[in-house]
DNA sequence: TTCCGTTCGTTGCTGCCGCAACCAATACCA
DNA sequence: TGGTATTGGTTGCGGCAGCAACGAACGGAA
């Protein structure tokens, strides 16, 4: 790799050092294993990433679509609901409508669905598993609290949609 | 907020729970910081998150363009090129030849494009401030090795397009 | 010199996401 | 009760990213 030494000049003052940005590397990372996981759902089993994370969200509960599936306003509405679709005409997931409230539907995994959920979600997590091998368990639960915490202080900086304000 | 408790029955075995999820979390935590940068990029300056990093890269450097722009692949590019020729159609970057290897060209700030860079700037490194200002500085400390170790074994099982490989 | 393999960069195509507008059903309030 | 605002969910539209195929230029070997 002896080639274009040549090509940094130093500038004059560099405001910003991308390497060093935060959100950058946040993303920079977070974009590596989405895509590592990506793959697994993708090749193997045609799912996209909303799609997956219906799919996780139906094996954990049975709940309902939508504000269910995105509790914190990750992934929007309309994401959810063409992922839902497309689950549902896969045979994957099937809808029941609520009674109660004839706005929303209840969703839930078919057999179909299930199988595949408990196909891939061995593999996700051994995905996670081997990301986080190269730390202690204690950093693991230093990194989870961080992530919490910036997290939090995310949502505060972003208008999330700004749901529900009138001033 | 005393709705719908009904909604969650716990499921036969949650073999993953989306929430404590690293990769999960980490794409949540990327995505907020994400939006929160690019609500400053796009309706203040009119620029893309691509077009951000040729501008802040040439402001730290005056280097040339693609695989400089994304030197691990992190941006593809195609990504970078079209960042490129929409920065150089608004005459913020200014494109020249390099005569040693014409397959390339070298690329610069034009004064209004420092302009932005230095306008842009400030604001992105004030959010980035924001966010860390919850941690210690041990703790933004930790953060970075965290992510430098989890980048450098995300780097591993991703598949980073196989570049020059022939078996 | 000529030929082949490789690298830098661009562009057409496709799919996905977010926005916003919209429909349907419910909740709130006089 | 009726009217308005709110919420759950769908869909058309525009933009952007990734893939892959291509063209242009370089490097090495005969």
């Amino acid at each position: 790799m002896a080639s274009g030494s040549a090509a940094r000049k130093p500038a004059p003052e560099p405001l910003v050092v991308l390497e060093e940005f935060l959100p950058y590397r946040l993303n920079v990372l977070a974009g590596l294993t989405s895509s590592a996981l990506a793959q697994i759902y993708a090749e193997r089993f045609g799912l996209s990433i909303p799609a997956w994370r219906v799919i996780v969200t139906l094996g954990q509960y049975e709940c309902r679509t939508a504000r269910d599936m995105a509790p914190d306003g990750v992934m929007h509405k309309s994401t959810v609901s063409r992922a839902v679709s497309a689950l549902e005409k896969r045979g994957l997931v099937k809808r029941r409508p609520n009674l109660d409230d004839r706005r929303e539907e209840w969703l839930a995994l078919t057999p179909e669905g299930r199988a595949i959920y408990e196909a891939v979600a061995p593999e996700a997590l051994a995905v996670g598993e081997r990301l986080l091998s190269v730390l202690t368990a204690q950093e693991q639960k230093t990194l989870s609290a961080l992530i919490d915490k910036l997290t939090r202080q995310a949502r505060l900086l972003a208008p999330v949609e700004a749901e529900g304000d009138e001033a």
